[in-house]
DNA sequence: TCACAGAGATAAATCGTTTTATCATCAGCG
DNA sequence: CGCTGATGATAAAACGATTTATCTCTGTGA
């Protein structure tokens, strides 16, 4: 039989109150000996709170909800294994929904984690898909619920609101100035959708690259890819009769596919087309040719976005919280400066 | 505000008992009119039942507990994605715990998930690190809490326990069949820690398979590795002065290991060296040289266990259930015949 | 001696459900 | 008319913690 707070109460010839009030180390004018007596009580006893009965008095529950589209995706994992490793540490837990890119399945969970009385969802945006609507009548369902939210990103939204965000307009800049030092002048990109943030102020990056060296943009150098490998395998079959000496994927998983796709067109890098990334995926430096990518640090911003929450928790009222990360430029073998 | 039971009651001028059974489908006596009165108003004022209070009543959460040593691994992913859409489908939830191999931790998770009063746990074995106790224990202390355990594997575990398994004794064969049949006599053997119960029957196949097709077996050509990709690159650091024409490596994050360790020392696979891997890592079909593996249903096994804990929330007392998957041999392009 | 001010501890309400024993009503029947 | 048995619905007690107003002391100073 698990021992509550009756168990502790009983043993120590004390009320409930006086046990509750110590345990959770109340201001209160409880006396150094009775703390004592309830401590050592509930260590003898091996007292755990029941953590329903604690959410249902309290309307909370010291846990944090994860939506994400696919925790196989290293990209996603690394995100919740940072905001585990900040829950753990705090003594939170955290709940993993993992929608597959469904909106109606992201709202089914929304609404679990509010009968769940979740203190905080943290979302990394769906791509939408085709047919389907985007993740913002989801937000405001959130938002209605008074549910701390922190997105990784802003993606669009102009109202102030709690995120972790990388600057990826430098970001795409930074890839793309990488390839223009190497003397690359025929540049194509594997983009994200464009109705992510991310992947439009990563296009804006590279275009700004373009303007400031003087070189011509020219559109057709573009194909829009949605962050999957296959993606970046249709990219070059798309762009196969284009002129090009370099490709910027916009994330690994997609150059992955890139490098694949060349090896098809019997194009190797980075003899005859240099590569880049976006993201550092953990197998970026293991493959044959490591891969040149500009790194985020998932797994920080899952851990920061973890403590906005909790932080958010703890004062309802304060202004949103928008932290910005570092991205950094890791070159390794899969590009190569040309003539 | 949130509309509870009593909101229902009230709107439909009933009583709160009335509500609840109907709203919970219990064999009672309430006429067909009232049904649909309560139904009509639950709808109608979105009603969503408090599963903090359900919990406190009931003792159970409609909640499942994962641990696993590491969610980045892919592996373990696909583990708790089987196990995520499981519970979806049922109106379950998943918390995921992530212990980074670390059995203390492990503890302390296993003591937050009893006191979210969580109705099974489905645990993926910690390799035990140097210096830590193996899980025995923590297997001990969930066993003692009363709550449903299944695990992956038996691991060496003699009572009869749920677990969902596959026969890695005849995985370990089919790899080594294959290699056999291949024409390769000299073969390496990079596998994991001995005292896990599927790598050491893997090993077991793998010296039946030597012994059924007459070949000498040599403990020499083994390298005990921990299932990391570094174990991959030092195996072959291990083996380097052995001779050997091919390696089978006891999953595929090592087999990547091994790939770049062979690289190192100018061997080309499949051309010099072949190499069979253990699991069908997602990267292995895309990687340059695809790897031929050892296939195991990893996300329908989460499935499965899912099913498992939550059948035996509903039925305690029935026998412990196992569930055996099939192993399949994937060929792709790291082995090729030798003469 | 009495009023009073802390200090220390507690009683009791409350959170939202579930569940069992009980109650009211009414039809049917001898 | 009074009794029996369904039938339909409810009252009330849990579950385990939190929290606020309240209670009882004790010692102090006038």
């Amino acid at each position: 039989m698990k021992t509550t707070i009756k168990d502790i109460a009983q043993a120590t010839g004390l009320s409930p109150a006086t046990v509750s009030l110590v345990l959770n180390n109340r201001p209160s004018r409880i006396s150094d000996a009775t703390r004592e007596r309830v401590l050592a009580a509930a260590a003898e006893l091996g007292y755990r709170s029941n953590s329903a009965a604690v959410s249902l008095r309290t309307g909370r529950s010291y846990s944090l909800g994860l939506i994400v589209p696919d925790i196989r995706n290293d990209y996603y994992a690394t995100y919740a294994k940072g905001m585990e490793d900040a829950c753990q540490e705090m003594g939170w837990s955290l709940i993993l929904c993992s929608t597959n890119g469904n909106p109606e399945r992201e709202r089914q969970y929304i609404e679990t984690l509010q009968a769940k009385s979740i203190d905080g969802i943290a979302v990394v945006t769906t791509p939408p898909l085709t047919g389907t609507q985007s993740f913002e009548a989801n937000r405001d369902l959130i938002l209605r619920m008074q549910i701390p939210l922190v997105q990784m990103d802003l993606t669009g939204y102009r109202e102030p609101i709690n995120a972790v965000v990388c600057d990826h307009e430098k970001g795409g800049y930074m890839a793309t100035r990488h390839l223009i030092s190497l003397g690359h002048q025929k540049i194509a990109f594997i983009t994200g959708p464009s109705s992510l943030e991310g992947s439009s102020s990563r296009l804006k990056g590279c275009m700004r690259a373009f303007h400031d060296y003087g070189l011509p943009w020219d559109d057709k150098m573009l194909y829009e890819g949605d962050y999957t490998y296959a993606a970046g395998l249709d990219g070059i079959d798309y762009l196969s009769d284009r002129d090009f000496t370099a490709v910027f994927a916009f994330n690994d998983l997609m150059a992955y596919g890139v490098y694949n796709g060349l090896a098809k067109y019997s194009l190797s890098v980075p003899e005859d087309v240099s590569v880049v990334g976006y993201d550092d995926h953990f197998l970026s430096s293991i493959i044959s040719v490591p891969l040149t990518t500009i790194r985020q640090p998932i797994y920080e911003m899952g851990k920061e976005a973890a403590r906005i929450l909790i932080y958010k928790t703890e004062h309802p009222d304060t202004k949103p919280v928008i932290t910005w990360f570092d991205l950094k430029l890791i070159v390794r073998k899969s590009t190569r400066k040309i003539c």
